[in-house]
Order: C-alpha cells, then sequence, then structure tokens
DNA sequence: AGCTATTTGATACGATCGTATCATTAAAAA
DNA sequence: TTTTTAATGATACGATCGTATCAAATAGCT
C-alpha cells in the first residue's frame, strides 16, 4: 500500500489558503496560481484535489461558514452556556459579537464572507447555500433564546421574538461592513450591540 | 464651431450601463465591450470618456452614490418633510426604507453597492470614498432627528441617539443584504424597521 | 523490494481582458 | 463650405487566466 494522506486535511489547507489571499487581494483576483503558492504546494495539486475552480471556491465557501460555526459554538460555551439564568443573553451575546471583525482571523471571515456575498448575488453556480442556512438557523436560535428569556421573566414581554432576532442579526452583520469600510470603530460596534442587549434583557 | 454634446451626460449613460450589466453578471465580470454593447456605443467611445476602467469604476460608485442620495430626498421630501410634529420620523423612515430592494431599480442599487463594498475592502485604488462618506453623512442626520424628536417629546429621552443612529443604519443595510440572499423578504425587512420607528417614536 | 498513491515539473492551449493604434465617417456650428 | 468635435470601425498587442497534457520523482505500506 502506498502513501496515505487526508484528503480532506489537504483540501482544507488549501482552501485556507485562498481565504488568507482572497482576505488580502480580492476574491475574484485570486488565482489558481497565487493560491498553490500561498498553499506552498505546486499548482497541479490544487488542480488534483480540485478539479475546476468553482469547486475551490465552493468547497473554500463551506468550510469558512464551518469555521464561523465553530468559533461561535466556542465562544457561547466559554460565556457558560444557554443554561441557567443569563444564558440566553450569553447566547446572543456570544452570536452577535462573533460577527464583528474584533481581530484578525475575524476580520479575513468578514471580509470573504463579504465577498462571497457579493459574488453569489450575480453568480448563480455559488448559490450562496451554506451562508444563508447558517445565518436562517442562527436567527431561529436567537428567537428561541429571547422566548425563552420572556417566559424566564428576563426579557420584556412585549417586544416581538422574531423581528428582534432578524434585526439583531442584520444589525451585527451592518454593523461588521460598518467596521471594515472604517465607518465605525470595533469599539463604537462593540457598544452598539451592548446598548441593544441592555434593551433586550432586565435584571432576572 | 464643432458637434456639442454634453459630456456629463455621456459619461453618465456609460456608467448606467455599467451599473446595469454590474447587476446582472457581477461587477468584476463586466468588461469594457460589455458595457459598450448595453449603453449602445461603441468600445471605443467607452475609452474616449473614460481613459482606463479604473477610472469608469470610479465614476460608477460616485453615480450610484449620487442617485441613491436623490432617491433619499425624494423620498422623505414625500413623506412631508422633516418639519412640524412627526417630521423627525419621517425622515428616518424614509432613509431607512430606501435601503430596502423593494423594487427592481433600488434592487439594482443594493447589488451593485454590496459589490462595490466588496471590491474596496481589497482594491485600494476604489477607496469606498463615495459610499463611505454618504453613510457617515446620514449616520449624523439620523442622530440628529433623533435628538431632536427627544426634545419634542415624541421620542423616549433614555435612548442613545448616536448609538441608535448607528445600530439602525447597520440594520437597514443588513436587511438590503438579507433580502437579496433570499434569507427574508421585503415584507418582513419592512416590518423590522416599522417594529423600531414603533420603538423609537411614541405618540406626540 | 515492489506497488501505489502522492506530488511536482514544465509547458502549452485557447480564451478573454484592458489598452493602444491606425483610419474614417457623421454632424453641427461658424 | 469649412472647421472642429463626436463617434465608429477594425484590429492588434501583451498579459493573465483556467485548464489540460505530457512526464518524472517521492515516499509510505505490505
Amino acid at each position: 500500500m502506498p502513501k496515505r494522506v487526508d484528503h480532506e486535511e489537504r483540501r482544507r489547507q488549501i482552501a485556507d489558503a485562498l481565504i488568507r489571499t482572497a482576505a488580502t487581494r480580492g476574491l475574484h483576483a485570486t488565482g489558481m496560481r497565487e493560491i498553490a503558492a500561498e498553499a506552498g504546494v505546486s499548482l497541479r495539486l490544487v488542480q488534483y484535489y480540485f478539479g475546476t475552480k468553482e469547486e475551490l471556491l465552493l468547497a473554500a465557501m463551506q468550510h469558512l461558514a464551518t469555521q464561523f460555526a465553530e468559533r461561535a459554538t466556542t465562544r457561547f460555551r466559554q460565556a457558560g452556556g444557554a443554561a441557567g439564568p443569563g444564558g440566553a443573553r450569553n447566547v446572543v451575546a456570544a452570536v452577535l459579537a462573533e460577527a464583528l471583525p474584533a481581530d484578525d482571523e475575524r476580520r479575513v471571515f468578514s471580509v470573504v464572507n463579504t465577498a462571497y456575498l457579493a459574488l453569489s448575488l450575480t453568480d448563480p453556480a455559488l448559490a450562496i447555500g451554506s451562508l444563508v442556512k447558517n445565518s436562517d438557523a442562527v436567527t431561529g436560535v436567537l428567537a428561541e433564546q429571547l422566548r425563552r428569556s420572556q417566559a424566564a421573566g428576563e426579557t420584556p414581554t412585549d417586544l416581538n421574538p422574531d423581528l428582534e432576532a432578524l434585526s439583531l442579526l442584520a444589525m451585527s452583520a451592518g454593523l461588521a461592513t460598518s467596521v471594515l469600510v472604517g465607518q465605525s470603530t470595533i469599539d463604537q460596534a462593540q457598544a452598539a450591540i451592548d446598548y441593544h442587549l441592555h434593551r433586550l434583557f432586565v435584571a432576572p
């Protein structure tokens, strides 16, 4: 038997290289040769693991969504999880804050995610699939947490969980791009999120 | 004296063609030849009015920002303007609703605007200039209107005008992209805006 | 050692892109 | 009618891109 290599690991490595270069040179301007150089492999190998560039783009998009989901999960677990009093606030705060480009890692995500978003609006082959499904699920989670918090008496009952969830997620996404273009600072964006958290969650 | 032509008009015409094709085929995928065909002129003429493609891209971005500002102005004037009771609400509602892709015209703006946003994040030559300045000015207007409404007793004094203005604009932008990707409908996005307007403006 | 999966190398092809360069025509104002 | 500007036409150039195609070399597992 010959050399054995984890194909998924290699694909992740190459996809990471794409994401990295796309964050600095732009997604559309990132070519196969540049990706190979960034990944430290040959152009031929990129073709070996991804037959076509479209396949690579799709895999990288999926990878980006997965990474984001993992980071969000980690963050809200570190915040104490969803159980017990104030748990709902932890979940909401974690999801909203995770979308902000607070450090280099998250900035890369925001930039490339925006690039994929723009690209998918006109390229039906990309179909945005992963990203939308992700956001859709998150919206449901937020609404559910708000309802749970309302039942626990920690959130005013006169607010609409569904509309709040939708607008909160839209707001965090909008704040992220606001920071990216330099219109507002990270602190301002975080302050806006905290401001709304204060409005949504009262003392238990 | 020879034939006289309004150069600015011609430039607008070509820039419009760029915006139109960019909304359907993508900004990066839109070539000079395609723009010329869409504008109904020769490729040579596009080169005549715009020496380089970068110049054309910048002019079209400026044009896009101008069109948006004009539409927003028209809308809030039709809503009764800023004077008198409830005027602040008119201004805020107009600005927020204008950002939503409610019809084809606004959808084109949202799509191309998103494309420019993504492009400017990695292309320093574009520098996003027009768009950011626009959003920055709008944020100031919103905050000012909220303060005025607070002074008139039509808005709760315990809310923060600056943070509200920043998050409202971020929210409308986020809602716009949410509609674009099909995650939510126009009605849901408008409902979210109305929901927050109800929270911000009470009976006089 | 031998088989096999992995990886690299060196190109080359066709297409498309932005840009440049010739020349010519159309038309309106003087 | 002359003059000047607007506009078109037909290409052509160099570059870059995704992709394909030849081949060879490397290295682990049995």
